[in-house]
DNA sequence: AATTACTATGTTATAATATAACATAGATTA
DNA sequence: TAATCTATGTTATATTATAACATAGTAATT
């Protein structure tokens, strides 16, 4: 669903009002056509691909930019990053992620179950958002 | 607490046939004593008035072999290291952190909400453990 | 069109985080 | 006392990420 993707991060930039520059779009294509989350610096070397000598800031602006507005997760266990079909607003991601073959599967909520809701509360705690990696083996490696 | 949770680490070692180590009872009181999750840079640095020119393997060693145990947990979104009172086993963590003051509080769930097991369920996926990071203001800073 | 402001990239350098690899030492078992 | 296992000491380096400043494209204002 690549192309999905980029259609609909260039709609979003053009309806905010963000600039469609090749570093953003090249980098979020690369991310979105990899099967399992990806390294900044394997990002660095597919882009080098598209365009010439491209430094390390080039790829974590377009991955910071991207992430803001949700078309990027970081996977922080595994310092890594996966494209999501941001066509609804969230909070939060929670993400099965395979020990064995590294897949990491986006599941979508778009609250936090009830009871981590309390938990918030009971810390009169304002929770903004939220990150949950699930960590074990996939259908196929178990 | 961090008292009880040097004794516990220590009759846990005792009890599994692990050392008790300087560095490790060094690391992990740092860790303990610190109010909010510590670097493992910083805890070179305060490790370096207990024990002569330590380097960063000595640290990344005694985090590991908590972390194993759930005496330490990493919260990933900080790089960042707090200790936990594991008198319980437990498969995951939750935290709520400020992105203001940097403090994190944990929540002791025993098991994952029953949305995410269900989640968990649907794709074949065998959890064997998981991190919670919920972010945003605490009491005092909101 | 020239000026200004704003957004974004190019580039160099370096900071921050983490581990590999091999030598040494203490503890335990045979 | 040798052998084995666990753990640390040490050097070096890998990996991940950002600061800082120069340049360039875009949009709005004059």
């Amino acid at each position: 669903m690549t192309k999905n993707i980029i259609k609909n991060a260039i709609n979003f930039c053009k309806d905010n009002g963000h600039r469609v520059t090749n570093p953003r779009i090249e980098v979020l294509k690369i991310i979105s056509k990899s099967k399992k989350p990806i390294k900044a610096y394997d990002i660095l070397e597919k882009l080098s691909k598209k365009i010439i000598n491209p430094k390390p800031p080039t790829v974590y602006r377009a991955i910071e930019f991207w992430e803001k507005f949700n078309f990027v997760h970081k996977i922080e266990s595994l310092n890594a990053f996966t494209a999501c079909e941001a066509d609804h607003l969230h909070q939060g991601s929670q993400f099965l992620i395979c020990d064995d073959c590294g897949v990491a599967i986006e599941s979508h909520l778009c609250d936090l179950p009830n009871i981590l809701k309390q938990i918030s509360k009971q810390n009169t705690f304002k929770t903004l958002r939220w990150k949950l990696e699930i960590s074990g083996l996939c259908n196929q490696c178990s």
